[in-house]
DNA sequence: CGGAATGGGACCAAACTTAGATCATGCGCT
DNA sequence: AGCGCATGATCTAAGTTTGGTCCCATTCCG
C-alpha cells in the first residue's frame, strides 16, 4: 500500500535557496527558519498531502527530516496548532486537522449551517418516526453503544460532533429504508464539510454538549419504548433548539 | 507535480533512512502503529480488496503478517468496527461489512416505491413550509406554468410522471435552499430509476390522474396565498394518498 | 552589546505498544 | 452430546513513544 502519493518531495530546496559557494545571493527566503518549516507544513497540508486525521512523523522525526532542531519544529508546529490545522496530543502524536476541498461537494460550500439544520428538520422526525417502527433489537442495542460512547467520551466540541453523527446515522439505519440511509449519509457528508465546522467550537459549550446528550438519551428512550410520538416530538424539538442556538449566535 | 509533499519517515527499525547530501529525502513507512494498519485495513476494505461478508484473518495472524502485536491489531479492528465497516464474533472471526458504495442507480434498485413514498413523507412537507416562505413572485409564476403544462398535456402516465416530477422540484427551488434543492434532485433521480416505472402504468388510470392534478392545484393555491399550514396539510395527504394506492395495488 | 531565534539536552506525564496468560464462545468433528 | 481447536475478549505488567516543559549555550542580526 502506500504506493499513492506517500512518497517524494524534500522538505528543503524549495526555491533557490542557500546559494552557498559565493554566499551572494543570500537573500533568499526565510531559509529553514521555523517559518519556513512552518510554511512548507502549512502548504503541504492545504494541498491536501496529509489527509484529515492523519498523523504526522513524530517532532523528533520531523526535526531530523527538516534538519532542524526539536524546539524549531516545535515553534512551527505550535503556529499551526493556532491556525487549527493541527491537534497535537501528548504521548500519540500530532494530528492533521484540516479537509481538503478535494472530494468536499460544491453543494457543502453553499449551504449555511441554518439552511443544514432545515434541511434536517425536513429529514429526521419522519425518519425518526420510520425507526420507531422498524428498528430492531439489534439496532437498539447498538445505539444504546453509541450513547454511551457519547456519553463518557465527549469532553470537546469535536468528539461530540463525531459521536453525534453517529448516532443520528444509526438511527437512519433504524429507519430500515435504504433509501433514506443513503439520504442522510448524503446530509452527513455535507454537515462534516458544511461552514458548520468552523462555529462549532463557538456553538458548543460543554454545558450544550450536556444539553444534547439528555436529549440524546430522551430520544433514545423515546425509540426503545415505542413511543412514536414521542420520539418525534424530541428530536423535533432537538433541532428547533440547535437551530435557535445558531441564529443566537449568528446575531453574536 | 514537484509539488511540497509529506515528509515520510521510517520508525526505528526496519530500512535505513536515507538522507541525501543537499537536502533531506526521507523514506520508509508511515510511522506504523494502530492507526496506520487502521488505515491500512480501512483502504483495503474501501477498495473492494475484501468483499461483503468475507473472513478477515485471525487477529494473531494479522499481528503476525503486520508485525505488530495482537493488542495494537485489536485497537485498529475496533477502529473499525466502531465505524462499522467490521463485525466481530467470537469463535468465528473478523468480518467485513461493507457492500461497494452505492451511486444513485444502485440505491433505486434497492428502493421499493413504498420505501420512496415514505421518504418524499419525510421530506415534502417540510420542504413545502420553507417554499411557503420563501417562494419568490418568479418562483410562483414558474409553478403556474409548470401546473398549465401539467393539466393540458397528461394524457398517458408517462407524461404525467414527468410533469410532476417537474412541479415538485420546482417546489423544491422555491424553499430557496440549495441543499434542500439538491437533496430533492437526488430522490427525484432515484424516483425515475425506481421500480415505481414498472408499476405506475397500473397504478396511474386516468381518473387518478385528475384527482392528482386537482390536488397540485390545491397545493399551488395554498402556496400562491402563503397559506403554510394549509399547503403542507395538502402535500403530506397528497403523499398519504398516494401511499394508501401503492398498498392496494401490492395488495392486488 | 542585546534581544531574538535556534540548537541541544534532560526530565515528565500521558498515551501507546508489547508480550503474555486466561477466559468465553462458536465451529467442526466423532 | 461430547470433545478439541480456533477465535475473539479481557486483563496484567512492563517497556516504548510522544508531546510538554524547562534550562542553557550558541548563533544571528540590528
Amino acid at each position: 500500500m502506500a504506493s499513492i502519493g506517500k512518497v517524494e518531495m524534500k522538505p528543503a530546496s524549495g526555491s533557490a535557496e542557500t546559494i552557498r559557494a559565493d554566499g551572494l545571493r543570500i537573500i533568499s527566503d526565510p531559509v529553514r527558519g521555523s517559518a519556513w518549516i512552518c510554511a512548507q507544513l502549512r502548504q503541504a497540508i492545504l494541498e491536501g498531502a496529509y489527509a484529515h486525521g492523519e498523523k504526522l512523523p513524530a517532532e523528533r522525526q520531523l526535526a531530523q527530516a527538516y534538519g532542524a532542531s526539536r524546539t524549531t519544529i516545535r515553534a512551527a508546529l505550535g503556529q499551526l496548532e493556532q491556525e487549527r490545522l493541527l491537534t497535537r496530543r501528548v504521548g500519540s502524536g500530532t494530528f492533521v486537522n484540516f479537509r481538503a476541498p478535494s472530494d468536499a461537494e460544491d453543494i457543502a460550500e453553499q449551504t449555511s449551517p441554518i439552511e443544514l439544520i432545515e434541511v434536517r428538520l425536513a429529514v429526521e422526525p419522519h425518519m425518526v418516526r420510520l425507526a420507531v417502527l422498524n428498528a430492531t433489537a439489534r439496532d437498539i442495542d447498538r445505539l444504546a453503544e453509541a450513547l454511551a460512547r457519547m456519553q463518557t467520551g465527549s469532553r470537546d466540541a469535536e468528539a461530540f460532533t463525531e459521536f453525534d453523527e453517529q448516532f443520528h446515522q444509526l438511527i437512519a439505519e433504524a429507519s430500515r429504508n435504504p433509501l433514506m440511509l443513503w439520504l442522510y449519509r448524503q446530509i452527513n457528508q455535507v454537515r462534516g464539510h458544511s461552514q458548520w465546522n468552523q462555529m462549532k467550537d463557538k456553538v458548543l459549550t460543554g454545558q450544550r454538549i450536556a444539553e444534547y446528550n439528555e436529549q440524546h438519551r430522551a430520544l433514545f428512550d423515546a425509540i426503545r419504548s415505542r413511543d412514536v410520538e414521542g420520539a418525534v416530538a424530541i428530536v423535533t424539538n432537538h433541532l428547533y433548539y440547535a437551530r435557535r442556538q445558531l441564529l443566537g449566535a449568528d446575531a453574536a
